[in-house]
DNA sequence: ACCAGACGGTACTGATCGGTTCCGTTTCCG
DNA sequence: CGGAAACGGAACCGATCAGTACCGTCTGGT
């Protein structure tokens, strides 16, 4: 049986976390949620901390192993990667960025949570980067923040307004920085 | 004496509030911090839900009074918008834009605090749209939005890199909306 | 000088938080 | 088939949550 209860832990807490934010899921719900009993909890994780940590870091593998298999299969053009967050924006569950979401609620810079989540953006942006280098884009270093910069203001947009229109118009401001 | 006992209230959880998040404050930390007794604090509101709602419609206004006051002090160009915020994200205390923040905390689009919230994303974009029109841009009612997905991108990667670049970052990009 | 209203402090409620402990069952593997 | 590890359920801990009730005090207006 391996560690079942540890992957039903995750996917329940990536869920309820999500979709409702780190604070406001309780320990009791995700362990009513996923079936598996509390000393079970304590025995793969030492605390909720260390829970949420464990669910960003593979969300953060995940979610990058999304957004490249998308781009690739759009064409690999660096402004694909707006096409591929309209397709996230359409999903009923969005819910915005989750890392975004964790460094705003978990105010602390300094703890591990929010570090996990800086350390997704950095790694989104160095994808960026790559992606501007092989289209031969001028000072990819310079462009994949304001790429970065783009996507985090329409995902924040799309939040708001729960349409896949910020998207376009984040892929119509970024095609003045890669002509 | 008036009702500076409210006053002190509203002051103080807007300090918190932005500082740490609404749900990791208690009222417990209000009350001590403002100095305003627990039997007070239920005279001036009716829970703490309230109070949310009353600490973000005044910063609303307090913020877009700021906000007016900056651009128009800077030229009342649209692009001063980005200006002003290059002043907000240099302040010590700067936690990114309390309304975002809030949208994000509190999941619920229906709840009240969520769509103050939302009526002030709406201000801030009739307001960018009002400079654009003054300015003689085409079409303000497509740039407007555009430049506000801008700021909140910014903001939000102000926010993670604790740097002004990102205003300048969206100036830049805006700067090819408005000629 | 008086009175009424606004006030701060304290003790309390029930619910929920994260975390610990024990106990009986289920499941896998040799 | 048997033992060991993984498991679910439940009782319990202290701390904290939002909210209520009662108390004595301070203050401003007449």
């Amino acid at each position: 049986m391996a560690t079942r209860a540890r992957e039903r832990l995750l996917d329940t807490a990536e869920e309820l976390f999500y979709a409702d934010g780190i604070r406001a899921v309780g320990l009791e719900r995700i362990l009513t949620t996923s079936g598996v009993g509390r000393a079970s909890f304590y025995r793969h994780f030492a605390s909720k901390d260390e829970l949420v940590v464990a669910v960003l870091r593979r969300r953060d593998e995940r979610w990058r192993e999304w957004l490249t298999e998308r781009v690739t299969a759009l064409g690999g053009h660096p402004l694909a990667v707006f096409d591929a967050l309209a397709e996230r924006f359409a999903r009923a569950d969005f819910r915005g960025c989750a890392f975004i979401n964790t460094m705003i609620e978990t105010a602390d810079p300094e703890s591990p949570a929010h570090q996990v989540a800086a350390e997704h953006k950095a790694k989104v942006t160095a994808y960026v980067e790559g992606l501007l280098r092989d289209h031969g884009a001028g000072d990819p270093a310079t462009t994949a923040p304001q790429f970065v910069l783009l996507m985090d203001g329409a995902t924040v947009t799309a939040l708001r307004e729960r349409t896949t229109a910020p998207a376009t118009q984040a892929r119509t401001l970024a095609r003045s920085l890669v002509t």
